[in-house]
DNA sequence: TTTGATTTTGAGCGATCGTTCAAGCTATTA
DNA sequence: TAATAGCTTGAACGATCGCTCAAAATCAAA
């Protein structure tokens, strides 16, 4: 070894990320990129070798960090659902207007690759099942734990997580109306937990 | 009058809308759209102003294709529910296949220009409220008719019927599961039907 | 302190972007 | 049929795109 990185690389990511998240992936230029990490175009392509591939860690890094989100809340609750819950509110309100987008950044590049570059999308669609496995295993858990009766479909309830917290995070991208997000997010739940085979 | 357009204006805003569609605004560029709808720049640029020009009134036209197909479904079913439900079918599972995009348009346009084009993320919030309330006028008519009880809250349901929607439809993008799908439509029907003050 | 492997730099490549406009074409009117 | 208003054409503009690579800078090992 001779020389050392001088960025870091976490922090590179992180930054990518946030940029691709808000412009998409089209929308956003190397150049953007250049200018909100620091980096010039040489050590950028020595290191992430294109922007597909800038893309493909960017993701990554942004499922990885919701997923730590979703840990800490559902490890710090007493009741690990009304964890999920708290992670749900966190995003949709809490979070609306420091985010980049109000739409998740999976779906949103799912959308974007979708019949336009297979690889990307097929890369998206396998972090989004990753996210609904892991919700899964989180309503097993409590179920296991007696938060929610014997009959509790766990397999059902996270597919019913993923498609009420999309539906919830588009209807309320723009919109600023954290009460009735709320009352939603309440009804949500209501329903989530009163799920049977 | 000297000379007349040789194009059909609602062909090319098809075939445009289409593209924009499922390539998004930043995917697509003006020579794309020369190619599919045959005509050249100048002529384009005479017409429609600007490709921000053309990509508005691409939205204005899908949200009025998709307004109308919905009435159609309302108005050729017995009970206009039963007419919604088979619109929510047709959209995402008879059309999946042949469809730009899994994701509506409306969204799609919503996500990509938060937070960067102010003037078209107006422009597509305002043709979603628009759905919104034409949905909450498909379900008063249905109370009124007698088709559902007099404490069902026709706004609400407009609104879960928006969330809903969306959350399927991404779900379901890229996904070819047609059983399950008629499943959790039917599910989000029974739903939206016990829906009251 | 010298060496040398490794990283960073940034000018610049060819391609493509949105857009313009002078010139040519076309159909109606006189 | 000649005149003319309006539409179409497509070459080309300056800007920006993703990306490359030779040269300069940097730091651990000898």
């Amino acid at each position: 070894m001779a020389n050392t990185s001088k960025f870091n690389r976490g922090d590179v990511l992180r930054k990518a990320s946030d940029l691709f998240w808000g412009k998409g992936f089209a929308g956003t230029s190397i150049r953007d990129i250049q200018d909100t990490v620091n980096m010039r175009p040489g050590s950028i392509y020595a290191t992430f070798g294109s922007k597909e591939g800038l893309f493909k860690e960017s993701l990554l890094n942004y499922a990885g960090a919701m997923e730590r989100k979703m840990d800490s809340y559902v490890g710090n609750a007493n009741n690990p659902i009304e964890g999920l819950k708290q992670f749900v509110e966190c995003i949709i309100i809490d979070d609306a207007d420091q985010s980049p987008s109000g739409v998740c950044m999976l779906f949103k590049a799912s959308g974007e690759f979708n019949g336009q570059n297979p690889a990307l999308f097929q890369f998206s669609q396998t972090l989004l099942d990753g996210f609904e496995n892991k919700v899964t295993h989180i309503f097993a858990n409590a179920k296991h734990a007696g938060f929610v009766a014997e009959a509790f479909d766990e397999a059902n309830a996270g597919q019913q997580f993923v498609i009420q917290f999309t539906g919830l995070r588009n209807y309320f991208n723009g919109r600023n109306q954290p009460e009735l997000a709320k009352q939603l997010i309440d009804k949500m739940f209501k329903t989530l937990v009163s799920t049977t085979h």
